[in-house]
DNA sequence: CATTAACGTTGATAAAAATCAATTATTGCC
DNA sequence: GGCAATAATTGATTTTTATCAACGTTAATG
């Protein structure tokens, strides 16, 4: 059984879905579309809101969630710069089943749903990529609901620090720990646990050398070892 | 907030799929495929495996999971006749994140991989369709993670079963409950919690009169209070 | 730059769920 | 139809995780 943290694994695939594209199409989506910035904490859009397109992060991170009747809030993915949002609902012609908000400064494009989709339509360069893409989220999502549902709070509060090690990587320093900065209540509601138990395995990770913190942010200081806590398993590669 | 059971925010939309098709792209499907029996049991692919083509549901049930490494299976959907499986791996082109395996004695149309998209590549109506389908796994995806997240087992319990009776409905008698019949393993296997506590909340239920059981089989008798115990929240409707 | 509201941490306790162990049903098979 | 073998159930117990309550810290804001 290979074992190991295979962030891709974690990760949706839109990124770079632009690209390849004819310049026609570029210069129709462009034309179209509108960049707005976003302090951190805007709702971006929101559960059961009709799609009226999608949206481009050029720069900043936006978590997506889900929220219950009762006010809790699972937070199912976090998207970094260059990545797509809010397509899921204009492709299936469905109102949003989540929502999407800032969580740092943000800068996002927006393309009206007609556009898109019309350049989707043209482009069978695009379509591909986005069956391709789509393919990908499957098993992004399979992974999570089979961590979710088997493994313990410790071992998905590892494996979430691990998976936001990457999104918080720094271009200019790939090679130094990230500083993770998040709320602990964001980091709780991805890990699907109750605040405090958050805080009380981020503690014992401290103890253990693990991890270090500073205020909310986090950094990885052992990152074998919290691989090791993680219990990973699985994880497979291309074929064609 | 709105209530009640959607079984559409828990069912993937591939049935019917290739409708609309071209007598010729059908035809083309048609050709390259094969139909094979299947008993009770029988794994139809494997995790890690390489795609080599799609499969078509005709009849019977197939459950798809993932297992991890201590053994557990994680069942996170179950296909009824009419649907498709094994199409994500085949447009990601990664190997199978999952496993099928029938749950009854099933029959199923294999369409090789490189005639499935040459069909695909050549006929926009079926992309779009897929698009539309992947977009609304997502939906599908979201609910199962946050409901995982979220719930306490009763109400997974309770939730699995509305979405086992729509599964187990019989054309003959769709208004009488529908005869569930899954092992308590993989029952518990797909609620995500131990066998035991499966049973007992099962037994819960049954004295509380909204439902019955019969050998492993098991009849909702009281939709309105599973629907209840289940807690839902939320579900959204087209939009154009 | 002081204030204060929001956020984070810790401790004590309760509740939920898993595990272990033993027993009883069921079903596939000859 | 009887007989293993497999699956389901029940009870006792432990472990895990959530909840409640109080207090400390941080950082956003005027």
């Amino acid at each position: 059984m290979p074992t190991g943290f295979r962030s891709d694994s974690f990760r949706f695939n839109t990124k770079g879905i632009f690209e390849g594209l004819s310049a026609e199409s570029l210069q129709r989506l462009d034309d179209a579309s509108v960049t707005h910035l976003y302090k951190k904490g805007e709702i971006v859009f929101r559960e059961g809101g009709i799609p009226s397109g999608i949206f481009y992060l050029l720069k900043g991170k936006v978590k997506k969630y889900k929220t219950t009747g009762k006010g809790a809030e699972q937070v199912f993915y976090v998207c970094t710069a260059g990545e797509l949002l809010g397509y899921h609902a204009v492709l299936s012609e469905e109102h949003y089943p989540d929502s999407a908000a800032t969580i740092e400064d943000s800068e996002i494009t927006f393309i009206p749903r007609e556009n898109f989709l019309n350049v989707l339509h043209a482009s069978s360069v695009l379509s591909n990529k986005l069956l391709k893409t789509l393919g990908h989220e499957f098993s992004v999502f399979i992974n999570a609901i089979t961590n979710l549902a088997t493994k313990s709070v410790r071992e998905r509060v590892a494996l979430n620090l691990l998976i936001l090690d990457e999104k918080f990587k720094r271009e200019e320093k790939q090679e130094a720990a990230s500083e993770i900065n998040m709320s602990r209540t964001d980091l709780a509601n991805m890990v699907g646990t109750a605040k405090e138990s958050l805080v009380r395995l981020l503690q014992q990770f401290k103890i253990e050398g693990l991890i270090e913190s500073n205020g909310r942010i986090i950094r990885i200081l052992n990152k074998k070892g919290i691989i090791r806590e993680a219990n990973l398993s699985g994880g497979h590669q291309k074929v064609f």
